[in-house]
DNA sequence: ATTGGCTTCTACATCGATGTACAAGTCAGG
DNA sequence: CCTGACTTGTACATCGATGTAGAAGCCAAT
């Protein structure tokens, strides 16, 4: 393989020269440039990162470090921020943590410190108790809602917002027994969506009711949307709809609803959260909350831009994407039905 | 930041011992480990990479190149791989093409040689026609039909035999006119899942018939299958079975079908290929070809792991994962049609 | 006492690119 | 012909970790 000691030697000049080329130092003579580009050119050669990232202490890389691949979610996620980094000509490492604590705190433990210049974490087992993790010495941006005002920058959704919003689209349609799917007793996004539900319910003066909020576990599958409205329909509680805090979730949720002769959204109308691309092609479609997901990615990818340069304010920001609700059939019902 | 140097000062020792107890040579003394590992402790120290990998002229790190994480086939195949890396300690570049050729060719070009030790590739642009390109310097493993017989390892399924039983399948539930979505002309799974649908229906005694055939592009969206389905049922041309080249297309056609008024599999049976867990969930849940997607992952890690170690017989490798067929109620019914 | 085999540790060169210091060359003005 | 400003190129040290060579200390066997 090609250094930059043989394209020197093939050049006719030194190795520094050719650094110079490279780096467009400003007096190049022409001829000189052309007999360095070409010797480039003949040779094939390719630079040695390591080596200009070991002088430099940059590598150009940065992690994404979500829980799984395989929700929907955090794969589209993952794709918008590698095309906003590549903006910057970045490189992206994804990681997944499973929602394993362990791999969580080894993500933050500053094992890949000099493989990469910084880090956008999207943490699903560590809590808003254990901000203490997060005192890193490498530009760190977080995403969602799990841990909130830890001394990083943080962009998120208005969660309680959001799902206010959703919440009140159900009770506009005239929908009293709403059940929410998705809490667990785990602070963060569970946590702040099931206060922006309660808030709407509450304000709509109606009462709480537990045996609409059933316990789900901490990763939110289709699986764990369907075992949920199982339960639901095994505690025989009258629904009239369904809250669903991801999208997931509630097409989990929904397929259950169906396959038990529930009509969909005549007897139990239902909403996600997300608006991932399945939601468009469901039976029936899936109303959603759209949470901007370009937006976060390109904002993370800024912010983390900006701390790496050294710069951004002294305080960390708190950043909140806009939201929009989708309507769809799902709660509204289709022509037909219209 | 602390170097290998400021650990050897304060353990009392030179820098080739504190490297020789990072690097587990045999010959330390006790208590001089521990008097090394204390300082590394003390001082928080991490090695640089960027140093090591200058040396080693290894990175740990391979690059695994998709089209596009948004397509659930390829998130689920990019986690599979992920964590397949994992156990061998490899760190996992996502690279995204958006199935665009330059870009397809740019990830060939050897632009980040030095930065990864190998790579994997499912190319969705590049067709076999142009394996001159795959003669690159370091180690790649190909995945995917879209190029064979290039001189590089291959892990694909048998997608002529697995169309041929998806097929078979639909032709035992007594269908006769069986649509294909996904052809699109261009060589690869499309060409030769849609050789196994003409093997089997041909072998069943059907003439081929090219009004069952829609054209769709070259990314096989929802949206796309979606559109095919909608142009068929537009032609009026008889259909009692869809074969969907991939579970988002058949996914597609099936909220079309619906949509229509048809159901699903009375009137017109389903079935997609790769088993994406959406299929579990659909309604009603969608038959498809199981894929062996973690045995693909895996043994794409193998190979790669082997060609990077300098082994491997010389000549290429081509290798079939098993495949199964899923059957699900998008074929067969659920029990109240059994 | 000497030899040879272990064990334990040090000094030094090296991987490839780049910053610093500086030398050599060019050219205009006096 | 000299001076100084400017251009163009070279030599060398350096980033941090590791392989090589080999020194020094220890022990048992001769």
């Amino acid at each position: 393989m090609a250094t930059m000691r043989d394209v020197a030697a093939r050049a006719g000049v030194s190795i520094k020269t050719v650094s110079n080329v490279l780096n467009d130092y400003p007096y190049i003579k022409e001829s000189t440039r052309t007999k360095v580009l070409t010797a480039i050119d003949q040779l094939g050669y390719r630079m040695n990162i390591s080596a200009r990232n070991l002088r430099a202490g940059r590598t150009g890389i940065i992690a994404l470090v979500v829980p799984e691949l395989s929700l929907p979610y955090f794969a589209q996620l993952s794709d918008a921020i590698i095309e906003a980094a590549a903006t910057k000509g970045w490189t992206v490492i994804v990681e997944q943590t499973g929602g394993v604590r362990e791999r969580e705190l080894d993500m933050l433990s500053g094992a890949r410190r000099h493989l990469v210049d910084g880090v956008i974490f999207s943490p699903l087992a560590l809590g808003p108790g254990e901000t203490d993790h997060l005192h890193v010495d490498f530009p760190l941006v977080l995403l969602g809602e799990r841990m909130s005002n830890g001394p990083v920058d943080h962009v998120t959704i208005s969660n309680v917002e959001a799902a206010r919003a959703a919440t009140q689209h159900l009770l506009d349609l005239g929908r009293h027994r709403i059940a929410a799917i998705g809490a667990n007793g785990v602070a963060g996004a569970a946590t702040t969506r099931f206060d922006g539900y309660l808030a709407a319910v509450e304000s709509a003066g109606l009462e709480r009711d537990d045996t609409l909020i059933p316990m789900v576990g901490l990763s939110w599958h289709r699986t764990a949307g369907a075992e949920a409205m199982q339960e639901l329909l095994d505690s025989s509680t009258p629904i009239d709809a369904v809250f669903g805090f991801n999208d997931t979730l509630a097409l989990g949720a929904m397929h259950v609803l169906l396959r038990s002769g529930r009509r969909i959204p005549e007897d139990v109308a239902v909403i996600g959260f997300d608006n991932i691309e399945e939601t468009r092609f469901s039976m029936p479609p899936l109303s959603s909350v759209e949470p901007g997901q370009k937006q976060i990615a390109r904002t993370a990818v800024d912010l983390l831009a900006e701390r790496i340069g050294g710069g951004g304010p002294e305080e960390y920001r708190e950043i909140y994407a806009d939201f929009t609700i989708e309507i769809r059939e799902s709660t509204i019902g289709g022509r037909e039905n219209a």
